[in-house]
DNA sequence: CACAAGATTTAAACACTGTTAAATTTTAAA
DNA sequence: TTTAAAATTTAACAGTGTTTAAATCTTGTG
């Protein structure tokens, strides 16, 4: 697919078709955060968008090709979110950003929930392309923990490769279980927060062991 | 439901209809493993198991019900081998728990695959309930911390109430990241086992994690 | 053994999906 | 204005899970 970014003619049919893509995916993105993400049925996004189903098909595709285009805008937020890291000590930009990630599913959490399971089940998340989605986030946890080997913080008896992805993980799996509504954002913070904190503490030195373990006390209260 | 234990009258209608439930579940069973968990149709299964589709309804439900019947064997086999604990140190018993399931797994992977994503998608691993199928296998890694903590293993600066769920936890991801065909059992075994033993090495006394660092460095190896 | 009552199975349809072919309308250029 | 291309619609197709009402079979009894 090619993508259009120089001078775009901008016909009035053009501008006509872009502006009722936008209406499509806005009514999608409704749609699953009132109804859940099995809900998004085309007819029924046709009557909203006030068009015909066909038409659908015409300015964006089948079903999957409108969550494709969803999720695409989700992992655009993440990754904006994923930038956005604050310096100091790793476990408090790991804080902030589990945080960060937190506050943003909240303004529109049934949303977030179902855009997520949608990820899931078209296994967007998958890990073996080396430009996936998994391969792109990935990649800062291993870097923060090189950085806190090398500030002293980490002992490195575990190489950054390894304990990197079990950070992810703790992340992820919180994430999942959240989507999947085993529990709450609240819990989602404390979940994901205690697992990252633990990963960290079996390859702190003293010192810093001693102020995770004091922070995962602090969450399970 | 009520489950019928004492004395089966057995008929021949009953003992008829009995083997024709058997006769459903395990078709629906080989054709979750030959095509996966989407391709389970009902008119497929009727023709397979030489029936038509109202009999199915009948004999045993709809879709969710079928499922459900091939999960809660699943949930049994899992149960026994994870009450089948060894004996011995905690991160043995651990291990051997892992190897238990991944080979167990390995005998009809395409079909745990999907009966794990079959499970997912019906909300039968939610955490609220306490009589819920993760609270009764929660359980466990719960009280191997609490064991581990009075061996002397652990120091216990985090509850067993804290730890254990994180254990399982990777457990779970592990098995998910498995089932969504992210990775081989191979990397299921090194990847829950990894994320099992940093947990222990968080609270780990000086000794046992020196133990637990050896094991997750022949791991990633 | 015959037979009626009741449970079980079947054929056929229903309601609802995602998707597409052909006809119609709208738009931009000649 | 005429005309050809593009976009939209009408109407259908093919495939789901599920259910209704009729036919069939099993069972205990006269």
């Amino acid at each position: 697919m090619v993508v259009e970014t120089v001078a775009p003619p901008e016909s009035k049919r053009e501008k006509n078709m872009a502006k009722r893509r936008d209406t499509i995916l806005r009514e999608a993105r409704t749609l699953i955060a009132t109804q859940g993400f099995e809900a998004l049925k085309i007819r029924e996004l046709a009557d909203r968008a006030g068009l015909t189903v066909p038409t659908i098909y015409n300015l964006i595709g089948g079903k999957s090709d409108i969550l494709a285009a969803i999720i695409a805008e989700l992992v655009d937020q993440l990754q904006i979110i994923q930038a956005a890291t604050a310096s100091g000590p790793v476990e408090a930009s790991f804080a902030q950003q589990i945080h960060d990630l937190a506050d943003h599913f909240a303004t529109d959490e049934a949303f977030y929930r179902a855009a997520f399971i949608a990820g899931d089940r078209s296994g967007l998340f998958e890990q073996s392309s080396p430009q996936g989605i998994y391969a792109r986030f990935v990649h800062q946890p291993i870097e923060a923990c090189r950085r806190a080997a090398q500030e002293g913080l980490l002992r490195g008896a575990i190489a950054p490769e390894v304990l990197g992805p079990q950070i992810y993980g703790c992340y992820r799996l919180a994430r999942q279980d959240w989507a999947n509504g085993y529990f709450d954002l609240n819990q989602f913070r404390a979940q994901a927060l205690t697992g990252i904190f633990l990963c960290l503490a079996a390859d702190a030195t003293p010192a810093f062991r001693q102020r995770l373990l004091a922070q995962i006390s602090d969450l399970s209260r």
